[in-house]
DNA sequence: TATGAATGAGGGTTCATTCAT
DNA sequence: TATGAATGAACCCTCATTCAT
């Protein structure tokens, strides 16, 4: 593993952690066997760090993202398989979902642009989906917009709680979320029905 | 408004805004118009400060949300009831709400135990509500658990998105998420079981 | 007790305990039950307080010293009876010793004048008496000055070890001190002879 | 000179002049010639420098100690020689002995346990001292621990009043001390009996 | 490439003291 | 007489960053 690698690696844990302000670059330096000087031989700043790592986290997942929106399936399906790559993506990258949850004001303001644009791009083609599904009478009325909070909540919470090597794995959790997303926690009830 | 107040106020202001590290406590006296002693006077440390707005917040809710618990009503209307409630009571304190989701990692160890001893608080009352409902037989087979935390996860998340004062008001959003959470996104169809 | 003499009773514990410096107005004023500016009403400053223990505790001593100074007994009985009173005035107030040999550069530049004055005087005393010693061919050929300081180390350096109330009384170790610094340590031996 | 005995030397002088509590970092930097974090790049904090300075002012007496006291002459010789050593080690690092007297109570928790024992050594090496003495039958029926602070008190109060370039000289001073330590200030009267 | 040394700026906090009431 | 409130000044220390070598 390239030293620029380890620091990426070693400042993430860190930042999670700790936090990008309480974290030194000092500590991240010592972390990573290097001198201080050492260290902003690969990056010109701490911010570029947390930059690098919040960006390449959510481009990481992109391309993917784009493959589930632009697959040849029903939009329903396609949503449960947006829940199940959340869901698997985020387990196994728990300290970068902390980063991109935590410390987005911790970015320079071009950086903070730039973050706030990509996370925009995840949310409009979410709320695409989300019209394909109303286009097709399946989606009850609301405000798409809404729904795709509705959802990111729901997935980037699991930041606070979940622990993939828990009881419940990723997979499961995966299922659990686009059934609840999908058709609600409470059970269909005789005599019910929709609003 | 006494001074002590002001300074709450200000600095809540300034954590959400900034984040509780890159706030400086000459900033919260200087917007409070104080001296920094003259601050300091009535709290001890910049994160006494953090701590109170913080656990005030969370206490400030709790009565209400027993309330609720405790009310004579069937289980799946304290369930809308709690949405409600927490749309409202996040909608009106969108900094308060910030703080709590971003800033828990800057509290003294003591005030984080204090702080996710809290919390469990109240995860484990929405659990309780899950127990009825699941005795009920109107719940889904799903870990009551995970079913507080997405609902957790939706409520909380309107941190990052929504604007009470936009179109959507705090009372229509209540409803959207308890439908959501209870009967899912999308519109039932004829013939569908659930899984 | 008056509030005054209560605040110097706390504030000699205080200095003698801690330091000077790392004693705070507000600690003295705690625990002499008064609030800060409560202790200001009988002090003008800190200083001040420091001054009227180290002044007054000398001044204790001054007329019992000049008593045996004018006293009308031979000088090598004079010279046990001030080993006699040192060490009992000493252990009957070590706070007050300890503060008069530690925090001399605490006061004002202008009470530590009057302090080295007031030391002067002591000494100059103690080299009277050395005087008379030597007038009458009882003394080594040693300056006075040198003697004093070595009986004033003697005697003040009790500060650092002797406690009162163990094995060694005051009484006995007025004793051991004449008799250490009359004749020394050494017992005469057979043959010896004065050098 | 190093960048850190600069800093050594500076903080000494200063320590000793104002005392510690009085001697602000910025001002050791200013006359070492440095940033205040520049000098925080040598020391992590102003009580390591304090530190340092008094243990290292003890480790320095200490071999040259042991050397007198493991020497192959008979106790009374070693006693002198004790009295010489000392009195010339302190003339020569009066700013050293005073802080070594003064400040003791401005370390830190675990350095005033860690001086403490060092002292303590001292105190013991002296007692052996007097120990192998009053085994010759050379000594007067005195607890060795009170000889050995009567003999501290006597060195150690130079700090107070001793200029070694002034008309007595270290030789002549540890003469004087040793003879009066010894065989007391009197001169041995004829017929004169130890009580 | 690598680092010991250095720093300007700013951090939170404490201090003795004063003042309005 | 008594005190809650307030402050200017200074405290020790840490920071991300740079530079000379």
């Amino acid at each position: 593993m390239s030293q620029r690698d380890t620091i990426l690696r070693v400042a993430t844990r860190l930042f999670a952690d700790k936090g990008f302000e309480r974290t030194s670059v000092r500590k991240i330096a010592e972390e990573a066997d290097l001198s201080v000087p050492g260290m902003f031989h690969y990056f010109p700043s701490k911010e570029e760090i947390l930059n690098e790592i919040m960006i390449g986290f959510m481009d990481e997942g992109y391309t993917r993202l784009m493959d589930i929106y632009t697959s040849d399936v029903d939009p329903v399906e396609k949503l449960e398989a947006v829940c199940t790559f959340y869901v698997e993506h985020y387990a196994g990258h728990k300290d970068q979902l902390t980063i991109l949850i935590s410390e987005g004001k911790s970015l320079s303001l071009e950086h903070q642009q730039a973050f706030i644009d990509k996370k925009r791009v995840y949310v409009e083609a979410l709320k695409r989906l989300f019209d394909d599904l109303a286009k097709g009478g399946l989606l009850k009325p609301i405000d798409p917009s809404v729904l795709a909070f509705i959802f990111f909540g729901m997935v980037h919470w699991t930041y606070s709680w979940y622990n993939p090597r828990g009881e419940i794995g990723p997979e499961v959790l995966g299922k659990i979320f686009s059934e609840v997303f999908i058709r609600g926690a409470l059970k269909d009830q005789e005599g019910d029905k929709p609003r």
